[in-house]
DNA sequence: CGAAACCCCGACTATTATACTCCGAAATGC
DNA sequence: GCATTTCGGAGTATAATAGTCGGGGTTTCG
């Protein structure tokens, strides 16, 4: 029950982007560098993101990375998902038909209803808020 | 950011002593039967649940499991923590102090958070009402 | 007493998922 | 053409999970 790391690495990257001014970019490596990552493992990471549109990626001198999508619009949901997968926290509600006691089993209700509380929990925080809170923070 | 099979086994070993006539016992192997489970496996588990107070044992013929506590205040939030230890999302939640992040993360919030709310969400989830939800389940 | 039906315990193995690494290739800008 | 940067995929290492095994102990019953 635990986010992978890979999820960890993903978002504080999202979130270093999120932190950018306007318009720049940085390389995967600065982030890596920044944030104390295994650089081969967080560009794996980026592409990851870029596939899914989370981010854009510049090959090149002078390339690099930066959002892909609007900070306001681009929520902790977005991530997890395009990190992890879709939000399940038991297999049966991924796979209901896989599992024989699907048609009777009182904790599928159960699952699926905190599910939908991580969904609409998460689907409330945007970058642009965790980027503002941490900016803060680090100023004050 | 899946609940591991053991939890999954010990939940369903739980809910079958739930659902016994009181003061009844079954031994893991019936269970492990009913339920599709190796055997060897959930006799691992029901020792971990015994230890944990959730389940008591006994052996000898006769013997079995019940429950060891009331099922009207035996809830899910119980169930999980024995199996699986305490409900963290994050490692940061539960080891602050290993993250150079910790004093300013926007992150740390957000888990701590959502880990109230499901512990808030599981802690109401008895297992008499799971037994009852299922009975009435199989039996309509 | 002895056998059968139970659980206890720890060590061991197998399988799978995670967390990486490596390297050649392609794009880009100077 | 060279430095910089991402791309893509294959490969490896480590750790967590899932499960096995064998010996030992209790209890009940005949």
């Amino acid at each position: 029950m635990q986010l992978s790391r890979r999820a960890d690495y993903g978002i504080r990257l999202l979130l270093e982007l999120s932190m950018l001014p306007e318009g720049s970019r940085t390389s995967t490596e600065e982030i890596a560098n920044k944030q104390r990552i295994p650089i081969t493992f967080l560009s794996k990471i980026a592409r990851q993101l870029a596939q899914a549109g989370l981010v854009r990626a510049y090959p090149g001198l002078g390339g690099g990375l930066e959002l892909g999508r609007d900070p306001r619009s681009l929520t902790m949901l977005d991530a997890i998902q395009a990190l992890e997968g879709p939000i399940a926290i038991a297999r049966c509600t991924l796979h209901p038909h896989e599992c024989p006691r699907s048609a009777f089993c009182p904790m599928h209700q159960v699952w699926k209803k905190m599910e939908a509380q991580m969904v609409d929990e998460l689907s409330r925080i945007t970058f642009d808020q965790l980027a503002q809170a941490e900016t803060r923070a680090i100023a004050g």
